[in-house]
DNA sequence: ACATCTCTCTACCATATGGTAGAGAGATGT
DNA sequence: ACATCTCTCTACCATATGGTAGAGAGATGT
């Protein structure tokens, strides 16, 4: 109790960033979630950019201790080793939507801010990139540029596990059930388009 | 001029809401966009909410237009036929970044208004889920859930196509030649992903 | 005993913002 | 000539919100 009030803060902040958006949770609404008042929020944070920013690094930090756990429990082939990543990034994010939904936020808040996040990604971003090109000269995964691939493996996996509520909208993900078919899927699919081309 | 002002409030706020944000941009800046007073968007416009609501419902008819357009004028190969809408799609999402990126923040959205987003969505889905159905159990697409393998492009275009100053900011997309080399990547990936085993 | 540091509170403010009230200019129908 | 409709304006307001001012309670070091 005595001395977490910080992280009580940056969890509540992350969730209700993550699903309502930025710019729909004001301060108050998160002191009252945390059961403190809004200047606790301010003595702990700067301002809001300063709290909005303190979450994404967070988050980012969190994202990267799964993946590196995924990875290195992993085998050597890569379509396993990308799958297990995927799954890793999947579990949390389909579990607490917010931890991913504030990724779809980021392009649109203040610039150093974004700027902040990008830079605790792009450590992640560059290794995935050089494991992808080291694979696809080994003939392990099919060629393609490995920026532009990764990328897309990105873009598949933030657009699905980002945005549950906007596939429930046109009917496409009516309980977990379902979810975890897509996951399925979707590990189907990465893998048919990683998988080198006989 | 004439006659065209919500024409042009309409445009006006496409822009602004897709790129800034809706929540970041005010009717008031809009209003300085266009060139009118805010109380003329209220005319044309019962409130901010409507606004949004006519912008989205728009939007997702120009989309529904240039699919329609793409699958008549492509060929009967599935394959092909997929291609040319993705690239339909990425076209419009690229020179003009607010139509897609509209729809990463649909989820936020008050309620009323996704739903009736959602509503002009939904005939498209369905198309697209009736007609890759139909093409697996001609084995001329590979098998799996039509409903999930059409989410899962779904959230790869518009991953892709949404985010591009997201991967902008983790060092993958430069310019306008990069961009191009990534939809010709995706569209080589979603083959690959689509193609049925043989 | 005193000073300092950590932490949280109440009270308040300046500003931005969605929206209202109501007037009025110009075109159009009868 | 008059009424009505379309369209846009100025002036104003209530509210939400990020942030400031400043006090004070409790723990800790000397």
């Amino acid at each position: 109790m005595a001395g977490d009030t910080r992280a009580r803060i940056l969890e509540s902040a992350t969730d209700l960033f993550g699903i309502r958006g930025v710019d729909a949770v004001s301060l108050d609404t998160i002191a009252a979630d945390v059961g403190v008042a809004k200047q606790t929020l301010l003595y702990w944070f700067e301002s809001k950019d300063d709290l909005v920013q303190a979450v994404l690094v967070q988050t980012a930090g969190q994202l990267a201790v799964v993946i590196e756990a995924a990875i290195r429990a992993s085998s050597d082939d890569p379509l396993d080793r990308i799958e297990a990543v995927v799954r890793a990034v999947f579990r949390p994010a389909v579990r607490r939507p917010s931890l991913l939904g504030l990724i779809g936020q980021v392009s649109r808040l203040a610039p150093e801010v974004a700027e902040r996040f990008h830079d605790e990604l792009r450590p992640l971003v560059h290794r995935a990139v050089v494991y992808l090109r080291v694979e696809m000269d080994r003939g392990r995964v099919r060629a393609g540029d490995p920026r532009l691939i990764a990328a897309l493996c990105y873009a598949t996996v933030t657009g699905v596990a980002t945005e549950p509520e906007a596939l429930r909208g046109v009917g496409w993900l009516p309980n977990t059930a379902e979810l975890r078919r897509l996951r399925t899927e979707l590990l189907a699919f990465l893998r048919a388009a990683l998988t080198p081309a006989s």
